[in-house]
RNA sequence: GUCCCGGUAGCUCAGUCGGAUAGAGCAACGGCCUUCUAAGCCGUGGGUCGGGGGUUCGAAUCCCUCCCGGGGCACCA
């Protein structure tokens, strides 16, 4: 519709420069948005007050003109000037009619366009550390990537979910490590677990696990263990150089291939209870991109010749650098340091690399606001390789901070204590969580209620949302035990008849519905789609209340259960992008 | 110190990339269940849009500056 408007804006345009009241070579983006107020109208455009500079004439006036020269439209109704100039289209009930036989003939199709028209789009989000299982600040961001995905594709974009396993490195030598210790502990070997190490719950099952394939093959005592490593922290040592000492220990004791199989069994078992955790929430991935592949396929070093090759690389203290300055970020990065070992950083731009070559037409990045200061190094090793780094888009998403009575909730993944997103899963549900976690804009500090999100009550918007749903199919339950029926071609033909207040906010919500869909997946906001269930629910139970559906009168009846027929199914639509069930009963 | 993100009703947040009198939900107060689920609805009160300058027809929105909160500034991942 907007589309449309502004065809006949554009066409009014033309006409008024062919008349000489505008310069021929005027270009302008035309901007038609939706009122926010019902008395103006439906849509509007500022463009009569835009360009009145340009045409040396009063906005209300230029607006007159714009008017007179608008080809007709059997969409429109009427057209006027108002306030400083606006233009104002009040569209034909006919327009909002079309709106509520689209809705029921498309079905669960209603909202979804082409206008992505089949473009790739890359989409990595969470890619948690397979440290450990995922907690609650995880949940935010897999709820939040899952439904841009799913956003993008239901605007016609050929999307691809992709998880970044980072499978090498210190961190994950540190939990392999960690998983040693405490199979020792069960072959009955004494020792002081390291402060630095993985103490969740979780790193004890790993253990056993290892213990009940190995039995005590590889034992080894806490003498041949701790021989040379260094203090922990509480006895006056540091725990850094401590627990690396343990790794060194470790790989050595039991040489590069069993180590290894330790390493593995760690990185297997948690990465199987991330991709449960996930799955079980709705969030479906196409790819699980390893971290080490990269380096055994030579993509880092190809990636770091690359670099070297364009000139923006230097040697400094024995370590390769990287210009990152050049482009605009902080300070120079190092890609291989003086031990001869990459940096993470060189992963990942061979990773961005490897995406790039990939030929997506877009590619999004989902990432936690802590990484913020990574987006500029990333870019500047893109716009070095000579790709495209506007192609690129980094959506950071705030920290959720859980709330309990009040009571805040601490998560740290090293201590063990923390809330997981399976404990949130299963105390709140799936609905209530993947919901509140698209609730806000993914800048936005996020206060996540639990009380609220587990509370059965108008309250909770999830649970007012589903009950619209429900309450609409509890309508048709009631019509069959009264033995009347549902004809929904009476009920377009009788749209005429709706004339409350009610009912024609509730077809503008039918009709705004897709346009919704495609400002949140091109914003990359799922929160508007969330606002708009919200308040098309409450536009629903104020219809019920103030209503009866089933009339005697059977033309208003059939017309009223096509209405509220057509909004169920936009709700249905709605909460489905959401990941979020739409029941037919509570 | 510097960079990024926030600061809008008592609380949690919207505000459609400069538009028309700043919105919603909770909370508070007052009403509505022999009627399709009261898991609902109706009504009332509540604001110097952090402060101060500026840009223009017009600013919560853009620019400058200051204040407050969170985060980033590794040869860690």
């Amino acid at each position: 519709m907007k589309q449309h408007l502004s065809q006949l804006l554009s066409e009014a345009l033309q006409a008024l420069k062919a008349q000489g009241v505008l310069p021929v070579d005027t270009d302008i983006a035309i901007s038609v948005e939706r009122t926010r107020d019902r008395s103006h109208g439906d849509f509007a455009s500022n463009l009569a007050m835009v360009l009145s500079k340009i045409a040396r004439r009063k906005p209300r006036e230029l607006a007159e003109q714009l008017i007179a020269a608008l080809p007709p439209s059997g969409q429109v109704r009427n057209v006027e000037v108002a306030g400083p100039g606006f233009i104002n289209f009040f569209l034909t009930t006919e327009a909002y009619h079309n709106a509520v036989a689209q809705a029921l003939e498309l079905g669960q199709a209603y909202g979804r366009s082409q206008i992505g028209a089949g473009q790739s789009v890359q989409v990595e989000f969470v890619s948690a550390n397979p440290t450990g299982p995922l907690h609650v600040g995880h949940g935010r961001g897999a709820a939040y990537g899952a439904t841009v995905a799913d956003l993008l594709d239901a605007l016609g974009y050929k999307t691809h979910r992709e998880y970044y396993v980072n499978d090498a490195g210190r961190q994950m030598d540190i939990l392999a490590t960690s998983v040693y210790l405490r199979y020792l502990d069960l072959c009955g070997v004494e020792l002081t677990f390291p402060s630095n190490g993985y103490k969740g719950d979780y790193v004890w099952d790993i253990g056993a696990s290892l213990h009940r394939k190995y039995g005590d093959e590889l034992k080894y005592s806490a003498a041949e263990l701790f021989e040379g490593v260094p203090a922990d922290a509480p006895a006056d040592g540091d725990k850094e150089e401590h627990i690396d000492g343990l790794i060194e220990r470790s790989k050595i004791l039991l040489d590069a291939t069993r180590y290894r199989e330790v390493f593995d069994l760690g990185l297997d078992s948690i990465l199987e209870n991330i991709r449960r955790d996930l799955e079980e929430f709705g969030v479906h991935y196409d790819e699980w991109f390893s971290e080490r592949s990269l380096a055994d396929t030579g993509a880092v070093t190809r990636a770091i010749e690359r670099l070297q090759q364009s000139g923006y690389t230097y040697e400094k203290d024995g370590a390769l650098w990287f210009r990152s300055t050049d482009f605009g970020d902080e300070k120079d990065r190092v890609m291989v340091r003086d031990n001869g070992q990459t940096t993470y950083f060189a992963s990942d731009i061979a990773y961005h690399m490897n995406k790039m070559e990939r030929g997506y037409a877009r590619v999004i990045d989902i990432w936690g606001a802590d990484h913020h200061g990574y987006v500029p190094r990333v870019k500047a090793a893109l716009r070095a390789l000579g790709d495209d780094a506007d192609k690129l888009d980094v959506l950071l998403v705030q920290f959720a901070v859980l709330y309990r009575g009040g009571e805040k909730a601490q998560m740290s993944t090293r201590s063990g204590d923390f809330v997981t997103l399976r404990e949130l899963r299963q105390e709140v549900g799936n609905d209530a969580a993947r919901f509140f976690y698209v609730m806000r804009k993914c800048e936005q500090h996020m206060d996540f209620d639990l009380d609220l999100a587990k509370s059965e009550s108008s309250d909770n918007p999830v649970y007012y949302i589903q009950y619209a749903h429900a309450r609409i199919a509890s309508v048709f339950r009631q019509m069959q035990e009264k033995s009347l029926q549902w004809d929904n071609a009476a009920g377009m033909e009788n749209l005429g008849r709706l004339s409350e207040a009610h009912e024609d906010a509730l077809l503008v919500s039918i009709a705004r519905y897709p346009e919704v869909v495609e400002v949140a997946a091109l914003q990359h906001e799922p929160h508007q789609l969330a606002h708009f269930l919200r308040d098309l629910a409450n536009e629903f139970h104020t219809y019920y209340n103030a209503h009866q559906f089933l009339v005697e009168d059977a033309a208003l009846r059939n017309a009223r259960l096509t209405l509220i027929k057509a909004a169920q199914q936009v709700i249905s639509n709605g909460l489905n992008l959401l990941g979020v069930s739409a029941p037919d009963s509570m």
